[in-house]
DNA sequence: GAACAATATGAACTATAGTTCATCATAGAT
DNA sequence: ATCTATGATGAACTATAGTTCATATTGTTC
């Protein structure tokens, strides 16, 4: 059997404490602090972490998860028979929306040198994910012609995080979404999901 | 007045290497290693910038005087004739191609919790400056009518730095200006054009 | 409920990196 | 050429934050 229980609940409670104190002081954010946040001692911490490193790389790859799961739940959809166009706008404003968090993670592991190599093997999943949604919105005629999942993965990279406010962040993503969909299509709202002034 | 020869030399030196080691190695770039870089001691570096928040703050300064001059040359070249919305994407282009250091001293400044309150002056040259552009290029026609300065500081500031390659900014840029520019420009649509605006 | 292994604790240790300062060197002025 | 104020040097100091480990606690098993 695996962790005792006590063990698994204060690994999870470590990795969200870590998570808010990365957002909230970047990768200034302390072993000590964090395990305080996760009323914890440090020494459990390092117990589930055995470095520093290790437990950005923890939070990392939870982060990467969620966007995999979040891109394969709109495959899903698609095929349910939903819009793809829209099922794309839908992970967006997901992400867009919860993933200050996250964004702060990653460039806290991006500052400390910390290169997620272990994440290849989801990248290959959210890539093969995109390429359905891409390939689907495409067959709507919904996409600009060239566009194509690199895009995507491009501007889920580039993502702007809590560095800006979510007016800002909306707006963000209304300018991106002009440059993906063709022309003709522009005067649609396809999501309904129009935040700009 | 003035600083003595060598001593403005050395500082220019610091300022140079600084930018060098924060883009190589983010925020993790120490003091030693940059004054090392710049062929100075470290007691040199600090009787120029007294922490290493005023080091990166004066790196910082450097970055956004670049920006503003950029933008104060557009508007020159608009004046002399020259189209809004070209120099515009000169300005982008421009940006995008040599800010993957500046973007690495903004992050590291952000990562340090550096705040460039001292940069207001220079964020006002810069709107005011993105006004006369942005004003122009509508004249033209050349800008989606609901597209606004705040819309290109935006742009401006989540512009992507060297953490991704030549190739993707400049695909990024691509991307961006179609979110930009209103649609019957960008491409013609034959079997029936519904964009009307 | 006793026994044991797994886990938690947190003060102490250590390494890293920012900062200081007594001393030396030199640009610029007379 | 001399002088001195400004600047440069870098070993030493210190503060911060990551890590360890001897000890105490607790979940789990029989």
């Amino acid at each position: 059997m695996g962790l005792r229980a006590d063990a698994a609940r204060n690994r999870a409670r470590i990795l969200e404490a870590a998570r808010a104190q990365i957002a909230r002081y970047g990768p200034r954010a302390g072993m000590d602090e964090i395990a305080e946040a996760a009323g914890v001692a440090v020494g459990t911490l390092y117990r589930h972490f055995p470095t520093k490193a290790d437990l950005i790389s923890a939070a990392l790859t939870d982060r990467t998860t969620r966007v995999v799961d979040s891109v394969e739940a709109a495959v899903d959809r698609v095929h349910a028979g939903g819009r793809a166009l829209e099922e794309i706008t839908a992970v967006f404003t997901e992400l867009v929306d919860v993933s200050g968090e996250d964004r702060a993670v990653k460039s806290a592991a991006a500052a400390l040198g910390i290169n997620g190599d272990d994440q290849a093997q989801q990248r290959k999943r959210a890539r093969a994910g995109l390429d359905r949604l891409i390939a689907a919105a495409h067959e709507d005629g919904d996409l600009h012609p060239d566009v194509t999942s690199a895009d995507i993965a491009l501007l889920l990279t580039t993502m702007p995080g809590h560095e800006i406010d979510a007016r800002a962040r909306s707006r963000w993503l209304e300018l991106m979404l002009r440059g993906l969909t063709p022309a003709y299509r522009r005067d649609r709202d396809p999501a309904g999901r129009n935040a700009g002034e």
